[in-house]
DNA sequence: TATGCTTGTAAGTTATCGCTTACATGCATT
DNA sequence: AATGCATGTAAGCGATAACTTACAAGCATA
């Protein structure tokens, strides 16, 4: 079998299943997005549920977050944090449609989905606390704070901030409304973690 | 028809949609959890989606929030954020599979759906906003900030916190390590936010 | 007793679902 | 030329979906 049919299944699936949700999203119309016979897509995967776990792990969006961080060093601290802030949210939208299959959709589908969610939380917790526990290091902010709870935090401002708009839908993208709300995020998030 | 007969309905689709989805959820289903013939169901309602329509109607999780507030303003401002941020917390702990349905599967939903939601927190940031105004007219906040933008960080960062644990479903409530990881939150914004 | 309202039972509609089987086609390697 | 592999076409499986129709039963009020 073809590498590249294969492919296209899985982009056909992933595409649809970002619009219309897992059980929306009918193996007939992955098919015919795909331009292949359906039968063609059970002869690639076992099943709708095969397909589905197939396409968390082949799209799993790797944060490109971990190769800004040495350059985000040699930064002042405030610099770095809305750097990253930036980065951050763009990195949710451009991967926005496999973000909200991941936040969404995993909460019905079964365990073994929910792992791949995990693993992805895991790594991208872990880049961002060796953000944090770099500037602690360096003195930048209170020796007090616990670098993984800072992430924690920064992750849930800007992923709750993503959410909301995501699922309202008014609009996409850094529109300059957001951007604001975004800079006043930082400066409060800086005054709260920063030394003096 | 008896009133009892359609609250049972709305009830049974309500629990059903919050842990199986819209789609997941099938009308028999939804009879059967209510204990009444399928046939009912489309008599008190003209369909799958009107129903839908009207349990994001009635169930609306109204915020007990407001009535805090003021109790909230004789306090400390660390303690005030303290005490909101865990009713917070616990508030949507209590509405979760309300908020689930409405965070996840209101985005695959009709637009008109949509305005519900919509409805919900713009209430939900203009409570909140309330407070921080309060804080920034009594002196407790930097005068820079504006109380709307604090409030969907604060709000942003809870929820979005939330929504995370929720997804990954390992356990439920306030516990220990959760209560932890808050209290850093607050000591954060806090700090990020208040006068000197 | 009669009328009207709500519900239940039963059977059926049409449509779609995930998935399978049988067979033909085209292309590449041998 | 023959073989094997990937794909397509076509038809259909059984299950379930949302939803409808027709009719009977219960219960209240008039």
């Amino acid at each position: 079998m073809s590498n590249s049919t294969r492919e296209r299944i899985l982009k056909a699936a992933f595409e649809l299943i970002s619009s219309k949700g897992y059980q929306g999203s009918s193996t007939r119309e992955i098919a015919q997005r795909a331009q292949v016979a359906e039968v063609t897509l059970f002869r690639h995967f076992t099943g709708k549920a095969a397909l589905f776990a197939e396409v968390l792990r082949s799209f799993s969006a790797i944060p490109t977050l971990s190769e800004l961080l040495p350059h985000l060093k040699h930064l002042p601290y405030e610099e770095a944090l809305e750097t990253l802030t930036i980065r951050f949210f763009e990195g949710i939208e451009a991967n926005r449609d496999w973000i909200r299959i991941l936040s969404c959709e995993v909460g019905y589908a079964p365990e073994e989905m929910k792992q791949v969610y995990g693993e992805f939380l895991k790594r991208l917790f872990g880049v961002l606390t060796d953000f944090f526990t770099d500037a602690r290091e360096r003195g930048r902010i209170r020796p007090d704070l616990d670098p993984e709870h800072i992430a924690r935090a920064f992750h849930s401002m800007l992923f709750g901030f993503f959410h909301i708009e995501d699922m309202l839908g008014v609009s996409q993208g850094l529109t300059p409304l957001r951007r604001e709300m975004l800079d006043s995020f930082v400066k409060l998030f800086c005054r709260g973690t920063r030394t003096f």
